[in-house]
DNA sequence: AAGGGAGGTTACATAAAGTAACTTTGTAAC
DNA sequence: GTTACAAAGTTACTTTATGTAACCTCCCTT
């Protein structure tokens, strides 16, 4: 299966695929986040910035439901419940990077182009 | 800029920087498919097949205000819009590669899975 | 003059995301 | 022993995004 012999239509297909799985402002953020260390509800709030904590519970499930992440409630006092990312959830990893990457040099040119208009 | 240097809080700063600009259900497809060849809103209308006249025209929109794509009116009789893909569009080819790339993966997991547990 | 394609827009309906308050269990502080 | 606060959520309500369908204008063909 070679991406060179992607038709339009086909790569388009695939590209839903995937967004399926990632769909929403915060999967890949969380997935990203995960992909360092696993943690707690609590951290991933914090680490998360802007997240609610109605939607990082939604998102975790999500990703729960797809594998992507596992679930483990520890029997601390209190109870806390840890985070961390599976192996295939570990696939995404490459593309988490590509994503900040072009977040990244995208930031660099918008600061760049504000200069250039407001001086 | 290395990649490696990036912290877990900057590079979730950089997938949102992304994530804004690619927003919706469909960015990351219309780009994807603009990559392939330039082509006119009826085009897109069938290549991008699930998207409304109203989200196409939208995202079109959208992406034009960041650069991302040039939308041209040709005078021919009757009028055309031609979309093209700007050189700084481009620079996402790679994203949309690799999103593409884990979405035949994925779908060829699943289908699998399907396959284990009907059989 | 009726119908159809291109490139949209408008009005209305539903689904997804955001906000804020509340719950439960436990621990620590006064 | 009763506030007070953290963890890990949930519930009710609001706002935004997406989807559906009908409609518009311009031009062309039959």
């Amino acid at each position: 299966m070679c991406e060179d012999e992607l038709n339009c239509k086909e790569k388009i297909r695939a590209i839903h695929d995937t967004m399926d799985v990632l769909s929403g402002k915060w999967k890949v953020s969380i997935i990203a986040c995960l992909c360092y260390q696993g943690m707690r509800f609590s951290e991933l709030l914090r680490e998360v910035e802007g997240i609610s904590g109605r939607m990082l519970s939604r998102e975790l499930k999500d990703l729960e439901m797809n594998k992507l992440i596992e679930r483990t409630v520890v029997d601390t006092k209190p109870v806390s419940v840890f985070y961390k990312i599976t192996d295939y959830g570990a696939s995404l990893k490459e593309l988490t990077d590509i994503i900040a990457e072009w977040g990244i040099k995208h930031r660099a040119l918008i600061t760049e182009d504000f200069k250039k208009v407001t001086l």
